[in-house]
DNA sequence: AAGAAGATTCGCT
DNA sequence: GCGAATCTTCTTA
């Protein structure tokens, strides 16, 4: 969930993707470096970084401090704030909202300011427990590396509108 | 010091 | 389907 002066947004998590130690396709791969520091953070915080000139992504932290691994968030089904939500993408087709890494960080309206945070702490970005899904979660190969490709790291909600990639992926 | 590729998305063809 | 937008880091000269 994400509080802002206008408005709060929040979303249920149906699709991330695992990036472990030693994966050569994680952004901690080769050490830490000024842009990927918050990735080395304890378990729990937040790292927010700005790919393809464009988008932000957002994932949180899952080891202890100095190891450098964690979870890409990369699409969630919108819960609250639905209207700030639309108004931030542009767009009011449900499924567009959070579908993919970059969408659902822009639907949140998370920035590089949030890059650091702990979400489990009190700040105004932080992760809540939520009722569990009653739909079975689905494992696949991660979308769009091109390294470590055959690695089963990516898990989601099986048959969710809101979770992207291609149907046979979303199954 | 310069060029290329990357955990992406959008708009036009 | 392909190219654009344009940040960070790695590779090569």
């Amino acid at each position: 969930m994400h509080d802002l002066p206008e408005g709060r947004t929040a979303g249920r998590i149906v699709e991330t993707e695992a990036y472990v130690p030693g994966d050569a396709s994680g952004h901690a791969y080769r050490g830490q470096t000024a842009r990927n520091r918050s990735l080395f953070l304890e378990r729990g915080h937040a790292y927010v970084y700005f790919t393809y000139g464009m988008w932000h992504c957002l994932n949180v932290t899952s080891e202890t401090p100095g190891v450098g691994a964690g979870v890409l968030l990369r699409a969630i089904e919108p819960v609250e704030g639905i209207a700030l939500m639309e108004r931030r993408r542009s767009t009011t087709r449900p499924y567009d909202l959070g579908r993919g890494p970059g969408r659902l960080v822009q639907a949140l309206g998370v920035g590089r300011a949030d890059d650091g945070v702990d979400l489990c702490g009190a700040g105004n970005l932080w992760l809540a427990h939520g009722a569990r899904s009653a739909a079975e979660i689905g494992e696949s190969v991660r979308i769009g590396i091109t390294r470590e490709t055959a690695a089963v790291l990516r898990f989601y909600e099986r048959g969710s509108p809101f979770v992207s990639g291609p149907r046979h992926l979303r199954a």
